[in-house]
Parts: C-alpha cells; sequence; structure tokens
DNA sequence: ACTCGACCTGAAAT
DNA sequence: AATTTCAGGTCGA
C-alpha cells in the first residue's frame, strides 16, 4: 500500500499535465484529472493539486522512484538558461515551464515510439490502448481499470497476425523484430545506455545493432525519453515548421531557404545536419529545447482542430 | 550519395 | 456519401 504526497515547493516548477500531455510518453490514461499507469511494474495513480504531487498505489512505492521518473531534480535552472538562447525561446519557456523530460523505462519507450511514425496523436494513443489491452498487465485503483505497456516477452511470443489486430498496420514488423532482438540480446539496452549520444543514435540506426523502423527521429525520441541522453534532438513535423523561426538567426539562408520551400521532408544528411545545429546552439540540453518547441509549434500551428 | 514512391490504417477534409 | 489526404517516418529501389 502506499500514499504518497510529495511537496513540489522544493522543486522547480512542475507541470503534471505538460509533462503527460508533451508527446514524450504514450502508456498513460487519464481519469477525471488522475493520471493512472505503471511505474516500474508497479501500478500507481497520480494527480497534481496546486503544490502537491499525490501518489496511490495498492502496491509498494518508493518516493525517491516518483521523483527520479518525473526528473524532479534536473536543473531547471540552469537548464533553462542555457537554452534561453533569443527572445523566442524565453517565451515558450515560460510559457510552458514546468515541463520535465520524464525517465521512462528504455523498452516501453522504443515499443511506444515504434507506432508513432507516421500516425497523428490520437491514432498513436488508439494503438498504444489497445497493444496494453492486449498484451499488458491490467490492474485496478478504486473504480478504474488500465494496462501496462507490453513487455517484450509477450510481444516477441506473439505473431504479426495477432499484432495486426492492434491496427499496426506495417509497423507490426518493426516491432516484433525489436522485440525479438532485444529479447535476444540481453545487453542491448545496458550498451545503448553505456555509449555517448552520438554513437548510440547511430549504433540504434545503422549496422548489427539496428533496429528496422527505427530511424534518426524515432532513435532520437528513444535516447531523449528512455535513456535521457539529453542532447537528443529530435526532429518531426512540428519541430521542423518551429525550427527557422525558433534559430533565425543562427542559420543562415540556404538553410533557411531549404527547410522552408522544399517539402516538410528530411533526408538521413539534412536531418543530423539540422541536429547539429540545434546541438551547437543549446548545447548539452538541447533536448528540453525541443521539448518546448514541440509544445509550442503544436499549440500554434493546429493540433487545436477542434478535438 | 541522393531522390522518390510505397507503405497499414483510420480519422478528417474535400 | 464517396473519395482523397494526411499523420511525431522509414525503407528499398
Amino acid at each position: 500500500m502506499t500514499l504518497i504526497t510529495i511537496n513540489l515547493n522544493k522543486y522547480y516548477i512542475f507541470n503534471l499535465e505538460y509533462c503527460m500531455s508533451s508527446g514524450q510518453v504514450f502508456g498513460w490514461t487519464k481519469v477525471d484529472k488522475r493520471w493512472y499507469g505503471f511505474l516500474n511494474s508497479v501500478p500507481i495513480r497520480i494527480s497534481q493539486e496546486e503544490n502537491k504531487l499525490i501518489i496511490n498505489s495498492n502496491k509498494e512505492m518508493l518516493e525517491e522512484d516518483i521523483i527520479h521518473f518525473f526528473s524532479l531534480n534536473d536543473d531547471m535552472e540552469e537548464i533553462n538558461g542555457k537554452i534561453e538562447v533569443n527572445d523566442v525561446m524565453k517565451k515558450i519557456i515560460k510559457l510552458y515551464s514546468g515541463i520535465r523530460i520524464l525517465r521512462q523505462n528504455p523498452i516501453d519507450t522504443i515499443i511506444e515510439f515504434i507506432c508513432t511514425q507516421n500516425k497523428n496523436i490520437p491514432a498513436i494513443k488508439k494503438i498504444i490502448t489497445k497493444l496494453s489491452e492486449k498484451y499488458g498487465e491490467e490492474a485496478k485503483i478504486g473504480k478504474i481499470k488500465f494496462f501496462s505497456l507490453p513487455n517484450i516477452e509477450k510481444l516477441a511470443d506473439s505473431s504479426l497476425k495477432e499484432l495486426l489486430e492492434t491496427g499496426l498496420g506495417y509497423r507490426a514488423k518493426y516491432l516484433l523484430c525489436a522485440a525479438k532482438k532485444i529479447l535476444e540480446d540481453k545487453t542491448y539496452i545496458d550498451r545503448i545506455r553505456n555509449m555517448n549520444y552520438s554513437d548510440a543514435l547511430h549504433a540504434m540506426t545503422s549496422g548489427d545493432m539496428k533496429l528496422n523502423g527505427v530511424g534518426l527521429k524515432v532513435a532520437d525520441c528513444i535516447l531523449l525519453y528512455g535513456f535521457h541522453k539529453l542532447e537528443a534532438f529530435p526532429i518531426d513535423v512540428w519541430v521542423l515548421r518551429a525550427y527557422p523561426i525558433v534559430l533565425k538567426e543562427f542559420i543562415d539562408k540556404n538553410v533557411h531557404d531549404e527547410i522552408c520551400f522544399r517539402k516538410l521532408k528530411l533526408d538521413r544528411r539534412k536531418y543530423l545536419f539540422m541536429g547539429n545545429i540545434a546541438r551547437k546552439v543549446f548545447g548539452e540540453y538541447a533536448g528540453y529545447a525541443q521539448l518546448y518547441i514541440y509544445m509550442a509549434s503544436r499549440s500554434l500551428f493546429g493540433y487545436s482542430k477542434k478535438v
């Protein structure tokens, strides 16, 4: 049994809603302002009331694990200071202040982000929900029933035909292969963990550690959200749209034109090039800059299409 | 190396 | 109402 109340006054501004709704995590369910999900295989319910974080569970759960998961101790003064490179950044940092990059289980993020390619957010959530209902652990807190993300054994044990029932489409074979590969290679996760960002990015997207269906963008998401490698700067269509606005004084005209007038699609070379500019400008916390930019871009360019 | 179309699926736009 | 487009991209020719 667990009932933990965390006093948020001890930490930099924190906003649970921003953390959970920023496209970095898909495995949690929201019902009446409370979030239900699994943390270290333990089902928990969490909600925020002003300066308190309230956590319930039927099982044991440590406060330090919650603090770790939500990165409450990330030094946001330092991080925000480093990435506040111009007025635009200053503005959106203030606007979305309270966000954190969570420390999810790496395997969870591999599963989640393989599902994200070429899908919109509602569709991603739907797929992940179906996957969880079909392969995940069931839990109940209060009257709410919810599911964990699938573990890798269940997925590897599954079949293509079965996986397709969740609406995964062509991503099903990617997920199945990834599950089998990671299950078979027990050192895979630790080896990625121990690499620096750049080596890890290339390992996941090429060579014998490559996961099929994981390109640069998905790998960046996994490295940022699953391994907390904060130099990762995932460039999706939203970040790409905002990029020339946010970074306008840091890119020359050629780059600007290329981004603005070409199709919103990046090949490997351009992706790495743009990411490297971002890393040069924002430094070791580029990933946090990306999250702010992503939030701002979604609210600016769309998403509020009467959902 | 670079470009280009195909790709599951389903919700939203036309 | 039927059809096309588009979506947190990636792969292979």
